[in-house]
DNA sequence: CGACCATTTGATATGGATCAAGCGATGTGG
DNA sequence: CCACATCGCTTGATCCATATCAAATGGTCG
C-alpha cells in the first residue's frame, strides 16, 4: 500500500515564503487590486503546504496546477480538490490546514497573508463578499464531489470527464495535467478501475483515447446520461 | 427502489414564510442580536426548502433536527447533512438551493431573508466575518464527509457515532433522532449494512444498543481506533 | 388485537478491489 | 544510437465487502 511514495521535496513555505527567493509583488488574490502576495514557483509533486500546518496564507494558481489530497493512517488517499490557473485555495476555518497542497505540474502560485485578507475583508466589504463567495463555491464544489462518491464506477468517472471538460479551455480534447493515481483517489476508485472504465467508454464510442493523458469527449450526451 | 417514499406536505415557504401563519419576531441568525426573522415550525418529514427553489432565506435551527439531501434520478438518495439546534443552514453560493432540506424531527425553524444577511454584512464587518465563518465551517464539514465515504462500513459507522456523540449534549448515550435509512443516506450505506455494523460493533463491546434510536458508546477509543 | 412500519437477520449476487502480468513510452548509460 | 531499466498505464484472473433479495422480528398506533 505505501508503493505510492513519491520524492516530495517539502518546502517549508509558509514561514519563509517572503525571506527565500520569493519574489514579493503587488497583486490580487480576488480579482480587485487591492491585496499585496507574493508569487512562488513550485516543481512538479512538490507541496506547497502540508496537512496540520497553520494556515497563515491563502493561495491563488498563476499557472500550472495543484492538487490538494489528504492521507488516512493505512495510505489511502483521498484528493479533495484540482486546482487551474485562477483557482483560489488554502482556505480554512481553522487555523490549520486540513489538506495538503502539491503542485500537480510545474506550477507558479500568488500567495497571500491570511491576516491581510481578513484585515481587508474588515475594512472593504467587496473583498468580505468575495471572499465569502470564494469560499460558498468551494462548499459547493465539495458537495458536488460527495454526490460523486455514491456513484457508479462509470458515473463517476463520466461527471470526472464532464467536469474537467469544463473547467479547461481547450474545445478538442482534455490534455489531462494528473496521473491515473490522482483521477482514481479523486473519484475513490483504484486506478485500474479507472484505466478500465475509460477504456469501456472508449469502446462504448463516448470518449477517444489518443495518449493515455489526452481524452476527447466524442459523445457527451452518453457521457451526461450517465451522470444520475 | 421507489419505496422511499414519504408523504411530504410541501410547504412553499419562500414565498409565503411572511403571510401564512409565521411569527415574525425580530431575532438573531448569526449570535448578535441584529438580524430580523421569522420563525416557522415543520411537522417531522416535511420540507422546508425543495431542491432547486430559489434560496431566498438562510435557515437556522431552534429545536428539533433538520437533514438535507439530494435525490438521484434513479432514486439513490444522498444526505448532505444534520442539523441539530443552533445549526445554520440553507446557505448558497448561486441563488438556488441544491440540496433540500426537510424537518427529521418536528422542529422550529428561523428564517432570515438573504437579502437581508446579504445588507448587514456589507454594513456590519462582524457579521460578515460570521457569515465567513458559518460558511467555511461547512465547508470543513462536507471535506470531513467526504473522507468518511472512502472508507470501511466499519468506519464510516464509527465515524458517524463519535460525530453525533460530540454534537448531541447527553452524556450517557446517543438519542438518535434520524432512521437507519437516514443513516444509511448519510454514510452511503444500505440499511441493511448500517443495521449489521451495529450489531458487530455490540457484539465486540464498543457500543450498546438498548433501543434502536438510542446507542451507547462502551469503547470509544476502539470506535476512534476504527476511524483511519 | 391487528395492521403497519422500522429494524434485524439470513442467503446470495456482484461491482470493484486486489493480485499479477504485460505493454508502451521515456529516459539513461554504455 | 541502441540496450535496457523504469515508470505509468492497461489488461487479466480471482476475491471479497457490501448490495440485493427475502423473510422474520419487534415496536407503535388505531
Amino acid at each position: 500500500m505505501l508503493t505510492r511514495t513519491a520524492s516530495y521535496t517539502r518546502l517549508a513555505i509558509a514561514h519563509t515564503a517572503f525571506t527565500n527567493g520569493a519574489v514579493p509583488i503587488v497583486n490580487t488574490l480576488f480579482g480587485t487590486p487591492t491585496l499585496p502576495g507574493a508569487t512562488m514557483h513550485f516543481e512538479r509533486n512538490n507541496e506547497i503546504y502540508g496537512e496540520g500546518e497553520p494556515a497563515d496564507y491563502v493561495y491563488k494558481v498563476l499557472s500550472g496546477t495543484v492538487r490538494t489530497s489528504k492521507v488516512l493512517n493505512d495510505g489511502r488517499r483521498q484528493i479533495g480538490s484540482f486546482y487551474l490557473p485562477g483557482d483560489t485555495f488554502g482556505l480554512e476555518a481553522g487555523d490549520e490546514h486540513t489538506f495538503c497542497a502539491e503542485a500537480m505540474t510545474d506550477a507558479s502560485v500568488l500567495l497571500v497573508k491570511r491576516s491581510t485578507v481578513a484585515a481587508e475583508a474588515q475594512r472593504d466589504s467587496h473583498v468580505a463578499r468575495e471572499l465569502w463567495a470564494v469560499t460558498a463555491r468551494e462548499l459547493a464544489r465539495a458537495q458536488d464531489h460527495l454526490m460523486l462518491l455514491i456513484k457508479s464506477a462509470q458515473e463517476r468517472v463520466a461527471a470526472f470527464l464532464l467536469e474537467m471538460a469544463e473547467r479547461v479551455p481547450d474545445q478538442a480534447g482534455i490534455e489531462l495535467p494528473m496521473s491515473r493515481q490522482d483521477i482514481a483517489d479523486y473519484l475513490g476508485l483504484t486506478i485500474e478501475t479507472v484505466s478500465r472504465t475509460l477504456t469501456q467508454l472508449e469502446s462504448k464510442a463516448a470518449i477517444e483515447l489518443p495518449r493515455s493523458r489526452y481524452i476527447v469527449l466524442r459523445n457527451r450526451s452518453a457521457l451526461a446520461r450517465l451522470n444520475a
